[in-house]
DNA sequence: AGCACGCCGACT
DNA sequence: GTCGGCGTGCTC
């Protein structure tokens, strides 16, 4: 008998799927199945895969396919997005199934753990129906365990207040039996029909728009606009009650998933229980029960970072993308995706809603909006009568820093009133460590990383030099290295911590906080610094980024943003866009519940049209101006990028195979290549980088462009090529 | 991605 | 004489 060929996708970056032959036993396992086959000298698990087998594969190179394993096969949807989502990054299909594979622990056979439960006899003990002697400690235990129940070794004698050897003694006599430990239920249902909070008319409007098109069961993207306070996250959390009543399953996406405590307060609070959650710090166990509860349907809400894309949800009924224009978005390695585009594919194949959600949409999806691809709704007010904050230039060319210094008198002034007053007030500063740079004063020479063309930055609390790029780290120098000059080096610039030690001089009676990734390393110190925050123990906040994000200080009345220059320069495509988005964003913390809120920029271009933007409010008007800037030269969303990158250890080689992919650019109309040139990052971790870009017409698909390209020049092996569709930032 | 095979340096 | 470095290539 013959046993048909399957296709079966291995999470490995090979060209395609290979085939197996069918398992000697039982049924052919349909398409989607995970399965266990030989490859080479070692087994893996791989998924049957769509598409027929090639049969003039010669029959002696086939192998069978050991085993099918116990998990619900991979849906059609996801192995389509997986197959979308290669073809558009130019990945191999294997790459990005490994995305979807990401606990290969929860594919083996489900966990039988071991546990204890009660024997008979050991029953009949726990009944005083025995004239077995029973010691105190065993009688404990037995008290700790009900019938029928099954804990584990070490939790039965944690409960009992006994050692573990008392229970393992009970094992060896038979009063306790192994038993398998019971499915843990930690995936709790949330209850849609909890009265939820109360909305004002606008948001009820908007919540029952997108209750439908939730109910609806098909496809469709809404993006969900309106500024910071405004009620977004309650108005979305009604689509995915909607998706719950529907029986189906909703994803939302958040940009910083591990900062994101107060998020998860409120979500707990309009359901009753917590959301499931997806991150790269869950630990393997529960990263395995995650993605097994989701592939069952136990799990009906998960919160995720970008990767929760790609977890086997059997039936999607909603996507939600928190802060859409976040770039954190992109992933940059490997796979390079946009999570925020592929949710709208993965939406699109699983018949699900998507909504887009941002105070400062991206000017993609404003693009896709107005030109009705996508639905719009806007919350107009804040909530609760808040006023928007007041937004204010300090011209540093008029009133500058003392000398030194970064706080310029009007500043300064502004703290000291607010916090006077008995208010919060917050310096933002959007760079990590004391200073950017460090130089000789005696020769001018500057600290570089050895593995990468950036400045060495200094982090003057680890008394350290460190690299942002490849954690590169160094002790700080005793003199120049460059010319041996003792005590010359100086530091140039601001970062948080010198600003935080300005601040220190200025306000000492001051209770200050920093805020910074390497001083809020994950969920716990973000929810103490949220808490301490809000019950007023700090009085004044220092913070990079992870300010912006979508935290809520009632009691912060003033933002101070120490550059607003920042990110402004430079020959970044969305330079612009990006600072108007992270200064909103900022200045959207300011004035929540009680007091209305200002913010002060600090610039020495205070004409520049961002700041400009910021001062009157008119986003609106800045992204239609950006629009029109873009546009006549076809430069995204208006047309589409894609960046090549080379890189090497050995710069000639990198040199070569750039010029190489010069010589073979592909010509034709609507597109052009650019390059090459140095990448934005010359070196980077070692490798010496050069960027071609490929620049086309939005009608023209640049994969097909891509890859007769790029299969026309050879690459030795030490050299890398990475194609980036659709780049964001500098790369 | 692994794991083999394969060809040139420092050890018992 | 062998152990072992990692460069190259294959896995249905």
């Amino acid at each position: 008998m013959l046993r048909p060929r399957l296709r079966v996708l291995l999470p490995l970056p090979l060209a395609g799927a290979y085939d197996y032959r069918s398992p000697v036993e039982g049924p052919v396992p349909p398409r989607g199945s995970f399965v266990q086959v030989p490859l080479g000298g070692r087994e893996m698990i791989g998924v049957v895969w769509d598409g027929e087998a090639d049969p003039d594969l010669p029959e002696k190179k086939l192998r069978d396919i050991k085993a099918v394993l116990e998990v619900p096969p991979m849906t059609e949807s996801l192995r389509k997005l997986v197959e979308w989502v290669a073809a558009y990054t130019l990945s191999p299909p294997g790459a990005v199934l490994r995305m979807a594979m990401s606990s290969p622990s929860a594919l083996e056979p489900p966990g039988a753990k071991a546990g204890w439960t009660l024997s008979a006899a050991g029953l009949r003990a726990k009944l005083g129906r025995s004239n077995a002697r029973i010691t105190q400690n065993r009688q404990k235990v037995l008290g700790a365990i009900g019938e029928g129940e099954v804990l584990g070794a070490s939790m039965l004698a944690q409960a009992a207040g006994v050692s573990a050897g008392v229970v393992r003694g009970m094992a060896e006599s038979g009063l306790l039996e192994p038993a398998l430990m019971p499915r843990s239920d930690a995936f709790p249902v949330p209850d849609p029909d909890r009265p939820g909070p109360l909305l004002g008319a606008e948001q009820a409007n908007a919540a029952a728009a997108m209750r439908d098109a939730t109910a609806a069961r098909r496809f469709g993207v809404t993006l969900l606009t309106g500024v910071t306070g405004s009620g977004k996250t309650e108005v979305y959390l009604e689509a995915v009650a909607e998706a719950l009543r529907q029986g189906r399953q909703a994803l939302v996406l958040l940009p910083e998933i591990a900062l994101s405590t107060q998020w998860l307060a409120r979500f707990e609070g309009r359901f009753g229980v917590p959301p499931a959650l997806w991150h790269s710090e869950l630990g393997s166990k529960r990263r395995r029960d995650t993605w097994r509860a989701v592939a069952e349907g136990q799990v009906r809400v998960l919160v995720g970072a970008r990767s929760a894309l790609f977890l086997p949800f059997p039936d999607l009924g909603l996507i939600v993308v928190d802060e859409e224009h976040e770039t954190s978005f992109k992933q940059e390695e490997g796979v390079v995706y946009h999570a925020r585009d592929m949710a709208v594919v993965r939406a699109r194949l699983a018949a699900a809603a998507c909504v887009l959600v941002s105070a400062t949409p991206s000017l993609e999806t404003l693009t896709n909006a107005e030109t009705g691809r996508y639905a719009s709704l806007h919350l107009p007010v804040r909530h609760g009568g808040a006023a928007m904050p007041e937004v204010r230039l300090i011209d540093q060319r008029v009133a500058p820093p003392e000398r030194g210094r970064f706080l310029s008198p009007p500043l300064v002034e502004a703290v000291r009133q607010t916090m006077a007053a008995g208010q919060q007030a917050m310096l933002f500063l959007n760079r990590r460590g004391y200073a950017p740079l460090t130089l000789c004063r005696a020769c001018g020479h500057r600290l570089q990383c050895p593995n990468c063309s950036t400045w060495l930055v200094e982090h003057r609390i680890q008394r350290r030099l460190q690299c942002h790029h490849c954690g590169h780290a160094e002790p700080i120098p005793p003199s120049c290295p460059s010319c041996q000059a003792e005590g010359s080096l100086t530091p140039l610039g601001p970062g948080v911590e010198r600003v935080q030690e300005e601040a220190a001089e200025l306000f000492p009676d001051a209770r200050r906080l920093v805020m910074a990734s390497d001083t809020i390393p994950g969920p716990a110190a973000a929810a103490e610094a949220a808490r301490a925050i809000e019950a007023r123990e700090v009085d004044l906040i220092i913070g990079t980024q992870i300010v912006a994000k979508g935290w809520h200080f009632p009691h912060l009345t003033l933002v101070g943003v120490v550059d607003a220059d920042l990110g402004l320069a430079g020959g970044d495509l969305r330079a612009a866009e990006r600072t108007v988005q992270l200064l909103h964003q900022v200045a959207g913390r300011a004035g929540r519940a009680e007091a209305p809120g200002r913010v002060l920029l600090q610039s020495w271009s205070p004409e520049h049209p961002v700041l400009q933007a910021l001062v009157a409010g008119d986003l609106d008007g800045f992204m239609r101006e950006e629009a029109a800037q873009r546009r006549p030269g076809h430069w995204p969303p208006f047309g589409r990028l894609a960046a090549v990158i080379v890189s090497a250890e050995d710069e000639r080689e990198a040199d070569r195979v750039a010029h190489d992919l010069g010589l073979a650019a592909p010509r034709g109309e609507g597109f052009e290549v650019l390059g090459p040139a140095p990448a934005p990052l010359a070196l980077l971790r070692g490798r010496h980088r050069r960027r071609l870009l490929l620049k086309a017409r939005r009608e023209v698909a640049v994969q097909p462009v891509l890859r007769e390209w790029l299969a026309g020049v050879a690459v030795p092996a030490h050299v890398k090529v990475q194609v980036d569709v659709d780049p964001v930032g500098f790369l």
